[in-house]
RNA sequence: GGGCGGUUAGCUCAGUGGGAGAGCGCUUCCUUGACACGGAAGAGGUCACAUGUUCAAUCCAUGUACCGCCCA
């Protein structure tokens, strides 16, 4: 066979994944006689494309998956995508907007298709991009938030939860998205830090009066909305205002009472604060306290516009130009008192970008306390476990503080409420038409119905995910069977989002949680540290990465990063050229194995025991201690311990020492077999983090089966292990370095040999191997040492005599520090009486290994003075 | 303001109550018949700081400083 020198992943490994895929080796059936492994992948945007964020978070999805398939399990990687209502809509309206059409030209039905035609085009583009980076899901299940089915699920949900009186319609104080005209979850904000004022604001007793109290904000505009200042009750400084009226600049056209609160912090600003129940949370709050009116000024343009309260000539100007106008007033009129820089963080549309603007307004929530409830005794039972652990605090923490969920949308795109109103205002909500139609006729004596226009959070249809991608409501073999997952590995950026609601539908739905396992993935930052943006221009496209360097390359720079504790992750590029040159070690060490002049039988069996040599059964030992240590590390979701385990075993134990092992001529009986049978189990043991070029390498090689993606994970039972004559290798190896160390201090060229006394008792073959390894030429001394380990001790370099007395010097120098030490530890009573038994035993032998190690240096030392 | 995490070699990061580690980078040598996307040898760190617990602390506890993430 001939292969080129450099491994080519951009020929291979679209070949490979388009063979895999066509044999539906990514496809299961539900199976109750196999254990099953399955995984819903959290459904990317159908807007999305795939970033270095995919990559932390969806990678260790598919090699559990492609893991626990080797393991012979019933395993699933579900795919699907999201409909990301807001983001898609936003979308449209752009592309509507350049063929200048406004939504309401098309009408919602064909805007509706347009969605829809849209997201076919679109929503398979990240799934393209997954392939191309070896996702192995089972894209047949693919499914999408809008499906029949899902949505049939959607509003079964919807249904049960309003008639179970955990859907409710009201008026509340809500996020809106003046962009995307839209109210926003208090879960998809996002607080930026922003540089504001504060400005300091006098209310007066009486218009034109120059007393009154001063107020600090840094919203005047929602000043036209106010209702009271409030202080805090133990505040002495204002305690002879409290009750007193103040007029309300710079209109001072009402006046409002001072009232004590204690929410009010005394410490900012001036200790007392306007209150605004329509346009702010906290003010919400105190004014449902005190039951206050809660005019409204600003409208769904983030306009100021009122009915309620007069708003004077602000009337019609943008929220942002009327605090300018305010503050020049008040400026004017003497009550503007202060002015000061302020940073602080504001709310804005995590979608849109916007700043959300709080509003009162007749809306949709879910009534989450008798939800959470449940959720939260499920994680304190250990039904639900954090991965790692701490990660349980934020979802409990979210669980406890828990409010109503407010779920319409006033967009088009996405699940429109299964909620029809009589002409006077009546709510009826049912699966379909049909069943309103009837409730209606029945219950009300009319069919005029007509259907609320807003749609669900898409929060809503993803909360269903892990059982409505199985089918539900309908029994299907695969909610049987794949309910519930066995993991669900995701950003920490959507605990509550996402994790906590699919927890708390799945109990109250399944009767069971969705997953015991919640694997949170790190963040990704660049190399410097700094947050992935385009704005910094420091994103790096994970699709240019695998055609640089090779799918494999990409995924194994990324999964070598991983550490299971952290949270988050710096990408360096470097990383993914190192992974790059760990395949070409790899293809180059298969050519290795491919060209040997004996060739390789088909069969993959291993000669019988008593004639491995000492190599061999070092390999071997190595290969069935990686086996266990990589499985355990699977197990724990250590990826990035696992791939450091078997990267080690395939370069600095296969390749730089078996391999160079196998040159030697008194290993050539064996070598063949043990060659090709070890690198078949590595290739096995990686193929779930690198899969292309294992099985690439797997089909050279002798092999059972027509691919490595159904292969059997490698088992350590059948590895033999020689653990006795692994140490003696090892010592073998510590010998070869010290002859190694002497050659270079000589400065002797690679070429030329260097001579060495052995002992008579090294046995040929180590002696040999040593010979090999450290290029040099040996001449038999007396059999010295009892063991040969000790034999390999005495190994001697033939050297001029200042560099050896020189190495002899700096070894005694550093074994008397050692027995120094140990002496001393010894010599301490409170050590020997107070220590571990197997602590102090441990440093009695290593002071007597170090004593004769002493011994041997200075007989070695006085041998080479005496004259010959 | 609340919660959580980090600070170990130039960089990115492992790690353990008992002798400081890896990869990259750096220095020197090497086109040896798998691989220069390679091989060999080497330099480099008072494990952020302070106090405490302990026979023993980089590791445990408390505090300080700095950095970051999430939430309000």
């Amino acid at each position: 066979m001939d292969l080129p020198k450099q491994y080519d992943p951009q020929a291979t490994e679209p070949r490979l994944y388009e063979r895999w895929e066509r044999a539906g080796y990514f496809h299961e059936e539900p199976d109750p006689a196999r254990p099953p492994f399955i995984i819903c992948m959290p459904p990317p945007n159908v807007t999305a494309r795939a970033h270095l964020g995919h990559g932390s978070t969806y990678l260790p999805m598919d090699v559990l998956t492609r893991y626990h398939r080797m393991r012979g399990e019933n395993a699933d990687w579900l795919p699907g995508v999201d409909h990301a209502a807001i983001a898609t809509e936003a979308v449209l309206v752009r592309e509507l907007a350049k063929e200048g059409v406004r939504r309401e030209d098309l009408g919602r039905d064909r805007f509706f298709e347009r969605a829809w035609a849209w997201s076919r085009t679109y929503g398979g583009a990240i799934e393209a991009q997954f392939r191309r980076l070896g996702f192995g899901a089972d894209w047949a299940r693919s499914r999408f938030t809008m499906d029949e089915g899902l949505s049939a699920a959607v509003r079964r949900v919807f249904v049960q939860l309003y008639r179970e009186g955990l859907i409710y319609r009201g008026t509340r104080l809500i996020n809106w998205d003046p962009k995307a005209k839209t109210t926003v979850s208090d879960a998809e904000l996002e607080y930026v830090e922003q540089d504001g004022h504060l400005w300091r604001i006098r209310y007066p007793f009486e218009p034109g009066g120059t007393e009154g109290i001063e107020i600090a904000t840094t919203r005047p505009e929602t000043m036209l909305a106010d209702v009271a200042v409030a202080v805090h009750p133990a505040d002495r400084r204002y305690a002879d205002l409290v009750g007193r009226r103040v007029w309300i600049p710079p209109l001072l056209e009402r006046s409002v009472p001072v009232i004590v609160d204690e929410a009010v912090d005394p410490g900012f600003g001036t200790g007392a604060l306007k209150i605004t129940p329509a346009h702010d949370p906290l003010d919400y709050e105190i004014g449902t306290r005190h039951e206050l009116p809660m005019p409204s000024v600003i409208d769904a343009d983030a306009r100021i516009a009122s009915a309620e309260a007069p708003v004077g000539p602000y009337a019609g100007l943008d929220r942002f130009e009327a605090r300018e106008r305010i503050l020049a007033d008040l400026q004017q009129r003497g009550l503007l008192v202060d002015t000061q820089p302020h940073r602080h963080s504001v709310a804005t549309s995590e979608r849109s970008g916007a700043v959300v603007e709080p509003l009162l307004s007749l809306q949709w929530f879910v009534k989450m306390a008798p939800l959470a409830k449940p959720a939260l005794d499920a994680y304190r039972d250990g039904c639900v476990r954090f991965v790692p652990p701490r990660h349980g605090r934020t979802y409990e923490h979210w669980l406890e503080n828990i409010r109503d969920w407010n779920i319409s949308r006033q967009i088009w795109w996405g699940h429109q409420l299964p909620v029809w109103y009589t002409p006077d205002g009546r709510e009826i909500v049912a699966q379909s038409e049909t069943e309103a139609l009837e409730i209606a006729q029945r219950q009300y004596g009319t069919r005029d119905l007509t259907r609320d226009p807003d749609t669900l959070d898409t929060w809503f249809s993803s909360g269903l995910w892990p059982f409505s991608i199985l089918g539900w409501p309908e029994a299907t073999a695969e909610l049987r069977c794949w309910y519930p997952s066995q993991v669900l590995v995701t950003g920490g950026e959507i605990i509550f989002l996402w994790v906590a609601r699919m927890v708390m539908l799945g109990l109250h739905f399944m009767r069971g949680v969705p997953f015991p396992d919640v694997v949170i993935t790190p963040t990704l930052f660049d190399a410097a540290g700094r947050k992935m943006s385009k704005s910094l221009g420091n994103v790096i496209d994970p699709m240019v990465l695998a055609e640089q360097y090779g799918a494999d390359a990409f995924r194994v720079s990324i999964l070598r990063q991983m550490r299971l504790e952290s949270q988050e992750m710096r990408y360096q590029e470097s990383r993914c050229e190192e992974a790059r040159n760990f395949n070409n070690k790899i293809w180059n060490a298969t050519r290795y194995i491919l060209a040997l002049p004996e060739g390789l039988r088909p069969a993959m069996t291993l000669p019988p025991e008593d004639a491995l040599t000492l190599a061999d059964r070092w390999i071997l030992t190595r290969l069935r201690e990686t086996i266990v240590a990589t499985s355990e590390l699977l197990d724990r979701y250590d990826f990035g311990a696992a791939v450091e385990t078997i990267y080690r075993f395939v370069w600095y134990e296969f390749c730089d020492w078996y391999v160079e092992a196998t040159k030697a001529d008194w290993n050539r009986a064996t070598r063949a077999a043990v060659l090709s049978f070890a690198w078949n189990n590595a290739m096995r043991l990686l193929h779930p983090l690198a899969p292309f070029i294992t099985e690439e390498v797997w089909l050279a090689l002798p092999h059972d089966g027509q691919t490595i993606v159904t292969a059997t994970w490698p088992d350590p039972l059948e590895v033999p292990a020689f653990d006795e004559d692994a140490r003696a290798f090892a010592h073998l190896q510590r010998t070869v370095e010290r002859v190694r160390n002497v050659r270079a201090e000589i400065g002797l060229h690679p070429r030329e040999r260097v001579r060495l006394d052995v002992p008579a008792n090294v046995p040929e073959p180590a002696a040999a191997l040593l010979a090999l390894l450290a290029s040099a030429e040996m001449e038999r001394s007396a059999a010295s040492g009892d063991s040969v380990e000790d034999a390999l001790a005495r190994v001697s370099v033939r050297a001029p005599r200042g560099v050896l007395e020189e190495r002899y010097r700096k070894q005694l120098a550093h074994l008397h520090a050692e027995i120094d030490r140990g002496e001393r530890k010894l010599g301490n009573e409170a050590f020997v009486a107070k220590a571990a038994s197997s602590v102090v035993a441990r440093e009695r032998e290593k002071l007597a290994a170090y004593r004769s190690e002493l011994a041997r240096v200075e007989a070695a030392l006085r041998a080479m003075k005496e004259p010959a």
